[in-house]
DNA sequence: GTGAAAGCGCTAACAG
DNA sequence: CTGTTAGCGCTTTCAC
C-alpha cells in the first residue's frame, strides 16, 4: 500500500512501481493523448496502490496554467458574500476551474496584500469585490493580463469586466417609493464603515432622490461591531427616542432593519402605518420574522454565477468577445413595511 | 511603468533592470540573507517599478516550501463555519501561512475530491472539519506527511490532532439541564442531514440521557432547504398541532430555534413556562430577539484559533510536542426559554 | 502508442 | 556581501 518514508511520491516512483515511462504515465494521469487500454490500467493500479497524489506546483509551472480563480471579497461574516461564493462554486464546479478565496476586511491595504499575494499563485482569472481600489491594485490587476471581473457594484468604471447592480440607484429607488407611500420624515441607520463604498452609494442615492423633492434625513445613526439584529433594536429606540416624530426608518442592510421591526413590533407601534422601515439585500435567512421587512434584493448568487460564467468563458474561447458589463436590476419588495401605493 | 507585452515578468527581468544577479534580487524579494543598502534599494526600485510579483508557483517548487494551509469545511452558508475561518485567519495572520478553504456540501465523496485536489498543491498543514472520512479520505491524510488537525468534534479517533467539543455530552447535558428543571414531553426538530455526524452524535447524546431517565422523544420532525427561521416557524406549529401536549422543544440549531420561538410569542404561548424551547451554536446573530434562546455554545471561534495554532505551531518547531488533542466544553446558557433550577 | 531531452522560474548550496 | 551551478517534478516538444 502507501509507502511509509516521508518523501512525497513523484511520477517516477510511479514510472518505476509500473513499468511505464514517466511520460506515459503523466499521460494517462491527465487523460491527455493516446494511451493503449493495458498500459492505462497498469498505470492507475500503481498510483492508486502507491497512493500517489500529483504535485500541481510542478505540473502548473511546466505547463504554465494554473486553474484556480481568485476571488477577492471584504468579508465572510455578513451573510452576503457566502451567497456569492455560492454562486460562482456552483459555476465553477462544472469546468476545471476552483475558486481561491481571499478576505480584505474592507481595508485597501489589506486588498493591496491578498491581490498581491493571489497573483503571485498565478491564477487563470480574479474576481474581486468593488470597483474601488488603490492605485497599486489596480496597477497589478491591469498588468496581469488575466480575465478580471468586479463585481457587487456597477456605480463606476471598471479595470476589465463588471457585474453587478447600480447601489446608488438602489437607494433612489427605494427612496422614490418610501416618498410615494407618503412618508415625510426619514431617519437612516447604517454601519459606521467609510471604506463600504456600496453603502456609501446607496446612502448617497437615497438622500439625492430625497433632496430632489425637498426632503432631508432628520435623523441618523451608525454602528460598528456587536450583533446586527441586537444593535438595530437598541439604535431604534435610542433614535425613536431622540426624535419620535419620525415616520420612516431606512437601515443599510436586512439584519439590523429585522432589530429594529422586532423592537417596534415589542413597542406595539404600528408598522408600516405610523412608521414604515425598509432595509436591504434580500436575506432569505429572515423570512420567517412576524412581518416580513421591505427591502431590496442585491442579486448575490447571480452576481456570483455571472461573473464565473464571464471568466469561464473568457478563458476557453479567448478571442470570442464575451458580455463585459453586466448590470442587474433588483427590485423592491415591500414585504409588510412598507405602504404600496 | 510596467510592461505592455502577455509574457508576465520574472525575476530574470528584475535582475536585468537592476543590474544585479538573479539571486541577490531573489535575496531582497525575501528579505532572505544580507544584502547591502545599496543593492537593496536598487534590486526594490527596479521591481516596484516593472510591477513585478513573485512567481510563488517557481518558489515552492524550487524550496519545497509551500505557505498554504489548507481548510476543509462542508458549508460556508449556516453561519458557524465562517465564524470558524475567522479564528483561524486571526492565528495565521500573525505567520507566513495561508489559509486555502474548500466546502464539502457534507459529502464525503466530494470531500475526497476537494482534499485530493487542495494536497495536490502541497500545503504545509490540513485543518479539516469532522472525525468521520472516506477511507481513502484517511488514506491521503496519512500520507500527506504534514500536520492534520480535524476539527469541531471530539467524539472518535482523530488521523492526527483535533480540537472541538464533545456533541455527544453537549446533547446529554442539554437533555440533562431540561429533565432538571421539570421538562418531560420533549418534541426534537433538526436538519434532514444524515451526514452531519455532529447533529447526529448531539440527538445520540440527547435521547440516551433521556433514556437513561424513562423519558422517550415523543415527536421529532426533520426539514431541508429553505430559510431556517421561516421553517422553524412552520415546523413548530405543525408540531405542536400534532402534538399538543409537548411542553418542550429541542431544536437541532439556533436559527431553526428562532423560528419556533417567535412563532411561540405570536400564539401567547407561555415560554418557558407552559414551553420551553433550547437550540445550539449560541449564534451571536440573534442576539436581539425578544427573547434570548436558551443554547450551547460551539465554541467556533476558538477552534479555529486552537487549530491554527498547532498547525503553526508543528511547523514552526517540529520535533516539540504540541497538545494534540483538546477537548473544549461549551456550558449551557439558559437563556429566556429553558427554566433554570 | 511510447519515450528522451529540455526547461518552466525559482532557490539551496556552495564558492568566492 | 554577491554570484554560479544544479536541480525541484512536471509537461512540452519532438523523435521513434
Amino acid at each position: 500500500m502507501s509507502q511509509d518514508n516521508k518523501r512525497p511520491l513523484t511520477l517516477r516512483d510511479v514510472s518505476e512501481a509500473s513499468g511505464v515511462s514517466e511520460m506515459t504515465v503523466s499521460r494517462v494521469l491527465r487523460n491527455r493523448g493516446d494511451v493503449s487500454q493495458a498500459t492505462r490500467e497498469k498505470v492507475l493500479a500503481a498510483a492508486k496502490d502507491l497512493g500517489y497524489v500529483p504535485n500541481k506546483i510542478a505540473g502548473a509551472l511546466a505547463s504554465n496554467r494554473v486553474n484556480l480563480v481568485a476571488v477577492i471579497i471584504p468579508s465572510l461574516s455578513n451573510m452576503v458574500f457566502p451567497e456569492v461564493l455560492t454562486g460562482i462554486n456552483q459555476v465553477l464546479e462544472d469546468t476545471e476551474l476552483q475558486p481561491v478565496v481571499g478576505v480584505t476586511d474592507y481595508l485597501p491595504e489589506k486588498e493591496e496584500r491578498v491581490l498581491y499575494e493571489m497573483l503571485s499563485w498565478r491564477p487563470s482569472g480574479v474576481i474581486i469585490a468593488g470597483l474601488e481600489h488603490s492605485e497599486a491594485s489596480r496597477a497589478m490587476l491591469e498588468a496581469a493580463g488575466i480575465p478580471v471581473v468586479e463585481i457587487m457594484d456597477t456605480d463606476g468604471k471598471p479595470v476589465d469586466a463588471m457585474v453587478g447592480i447600480s447601489h446608488r440607484r438602489a437607494g433612489r429607488e427605494m427612496a422614490a417609493a418610501i416618498l410615494k407611500a407618503g412618508y415625510r420624515r426619514i431617519g437612516f441607520m447604517g454601519t459606521k464603515m467609510p471604506l463600504d463604498h456600496r453603502a456609501r452609494k446607496r446612502f448617497e442615492g437615497f438622500t439625492e432622490t430625497l433632496a430632489r423633492n425637498g426632503i432631508e434625513i432628520e435623523d441618523r445613526a451608525f454602528y460598528s461591531g456587536g450583533s446586527a439584529l441586537a444593535k438595530g433594536r437598541e439604535m431604534t429606540q435610542a433614535m425613536l427616542e431622540r426624535s419620535p416624530d419620525l415616520d420612516f426608518l431606512y437601515y443599510s442592510n436586512d439584519m439590523i432593519g429585522a432589530g429594529g421591526l422586532l423592537y417596534l413590533l415589542d413597542q406595539k407601534i404600528d408598522v408600516p402605518g405610523q412608521i414604515g422601515l425598509a432595509g436591504f439585500n434580500g436575506v432569505e435567512l429572515l423570512q420567517g420574522l412576524p412581518r416580513q421587512l421591505a427591502t431590496m434584493d442585491a442579486c448575490r448568487k447571480e452576481i456570483g454565477q455571472m461573473a464565473a460564467r464571464i471568466i469561464a468563458a473568457r478563458l476557453a474561447e479567448p478571442a470570442q468577445p464575451v458580455e463585459n458589463h453586466v448590470t442587474l436590476t433588483p427590485k423592491i419588495s415591500f414585504g409588510d413595511t412598507l405602504k404600496r401605493r
